[in-house]
DNA sequence: AAAAGCTTTTAGATCGATCTAAATGGATGG
DNA sequence: CCATCCATTTAGATCGATCTAAAAGCTTTT
């Protein structure tokens, strides 16, 4: 419909101009929306790019105005599901600021890490948000700083100096040994995997806060499988501890799914006679047997969070910095039971 | 340590260039690898740059050369994993050829993804990976070739004459068929949710053929809940049809696994008196008891598949349009047994 | 009628790279 | 000793927008 040229290899700016009888910069101002332009004139520049089927580019824009439009997100993995939603909680809020993502995967290496920002800063992003790899070494911001490069942190954090969205795992965790506590277990354990990192170590804080402020062993930390496929075989590891647990609090619901398989391999009944209770509360937490209590972190709320900082700091690069942490919730179904005969 | 000059906004090849003493296209030829260059003068500009703390700038590179090593991303949805383990394969291949990913969401609406291929356009992107939104009209397609944008599709595909990675949907499903066939199973039932597209018209068509070709009734196709969480309420729906059947094969597994959960609930043995097998082969088939039996699509592959058919378009676009579809693999766990007693 | 104050429009420089086409310098050949 | 060739290097135009600072039209004031 839009009558083409095909000789002419695009349409500029100039060309919407002539069109309209009116300077590139007028129409240049049109583009923007600014208010300096009158009214008539706006329609008639609109008119011209609606005929010639004018294409905004963006590259040369940002090349004078110095801002791209784009927005780097850097995370561990894109496998995991938990930073996926993340991701889309992100898109979201950026692309609703007519702003679009740029994706980079560090593989939780910093060297890869490293790399990754390089690249996003050759492509001249406006902002990152980033969760950052295990292993960062601190000296990895300070060279953020040195390009001024606005950061957000998002589930992990490594400064304080830096926006951070995140969520209170600690509170979380002392909520979920809470909710055993109230029925009657004592004797606690805390699997967990992966990495450590800012998430990791307050999910430990956190859990063993809760039991050593209520005089219960702190110490019962299992570290099972990485690989998801071998969690449930690393359930035998509860029980060589001679002092037996009662109840399991999972680092996140990847282990609260393999190990609730591993005890029923074990012929123990979930909810009956050993406890168990997740992390993260994902979508299949209703959809096992028996159904897993959780407490709920909300990636996609982080997402936004963290999105929506970043969007602040852009707007006023002077923004002190702001911390942005999530309460969680405890989502009580089946998983735990009030004390029974020991296990086992 | 580089010593940096607070006055000047930023380092440009042309500072680079005065300092190693040669001229801004020499400069210019180093960064880009080329042959030309001689290996001092080459040693001379990389010293330079290093010096400088330069960074090259993608964004003033591509308004010249019209290549912005960018590649565009659309899915119709960052939740489910499945797209998420997608975009990790592209993700990979697009970074290992230096280019990076600019994602977008379309909501699976084509109104939305028509928004977001003019903000890729806007971009310059270089090409676009896109799984169709489900109800993209044919002419979408058509305006892409009149842009010239080099387009992949993944996982659905709406024309011949572009690009497709995917996968064999239709065998697999007469592979799932099969697998309960040749236990003893006649009466067997298809699970379904989720918006129309080739994907799903593909596993419709291989159940069905697989059916009919061994004489069973093709039309025992049920639709549950799109919401995770009310899939197991639905398992019900199996035993509504005067023709009960004795298994399922799921459109995925997230209906697998909701299936499973709501068989154990009307009080049935997954394995033992009703069989049930998956589809996509996702990590937590694993995991869950019975193990599921499943059939994996292995989605990170066909994103890979996907990036690389886009890079062999990028460096010849004049390459006809071609198929890559892999095929499926069968896991045999527990969730299928033999034909046992009547179900209910 | 000139001055002042608005609003709206504009010419021309500019961002930082790449491209083209030509220049440079040294080696080789007649 | 000049012509030819090859490998390097380069000046200057160029991509398509935005920015600055000033001009052009208006209306209002003096």
């Amino acid at each position: 419909m839009p009558f083409e040229d095909k000789k002419k290899s695009r349409v500029t700016l100039l060309d919407v101009a002539a069109r309209a009888n009116v300077s590139r910069a007028t129409a240049s101002l049109v583009i923007r929306k600014s208010p300096l332009v009158g009214a008539d004139t706006r329609a008639r520049v609109e008119e011209a790019m609606r005929e010639l089927g004018y294409v905004y580019n963006m590259g040369a824009a940002r090349l004078r105005a110095e801002r791209s439009h784009t927005v780097g997100v850097v995370v561990p993995n894109l496998t995991n599901p938990f930073f996926a939603e993340l991701l889309s909680g992100i898109e979201s809020v950026i692309d609703a600021a007519g702003m679009v993502v740029i994706l980079a995967n560090s593989g939780d290496l910093a060297e890869r890490q490293d790399m990754v920002m390089q690249r996003m800063r050759e492509h001249g992003v406006d902002g990152v948000i980033i969760c950052p790899a295990a292993a960062t070494e601190p000296e990895f911001l300070g060279r953020m700083a040195e390009w001024g490069l606005p950061l957000v942190q998002a589930l992990r954090h490594i400064s304080d100096d830096i926006d951070y969205a995140g969520v209170n795992y600690a509170a979380g965790m002392r909520e979920a040994v809470g909710h055993l506590a109230s029925l009657g277990h004592r004797r606690i354990a805390f699997a967990v995997h992966g990495p450590v990192h800012s998430a990791y170590l307050e999910r430990i804080e956190g859990f063993r806060d809760a039991m050593f402020s209520r005089g219960f062993d702190p110490d019962l930390i299992i570290r099972v499988s990485d690989q998801t496929a071998q969690i449930p075989g690393s359930a035998h590891l509860l029980f060589e501890n001679p002092d037996k647990p009662t109840a399991v609090v999972c680092f996140n619901d990847v282990i609260a799914l393999g190990l609730s398989a591993g005890l029923h391999d074990l012929g123990l009944k979930v909810g009956e006679n050993f406890s168990l209770i997740g992390f993260d509360d994902v979508a299949e937490a209703e959809v096992i047997r028996p159904r897993l209590t959780s407490v709920s972190t909300a990636p996609v709320t982080i997402g936004e969070n963290a999105a929506r900082m970043l969007l602040d700091r852009l707007t006023d690069p002077l923004l002190p910095p702001r911390r942005v942490v999530k309460e969680t919730q405890l989502h009580i179904r089946q998983s735990c039971g009030p004390i029974a005969g020991p296990a086992l």
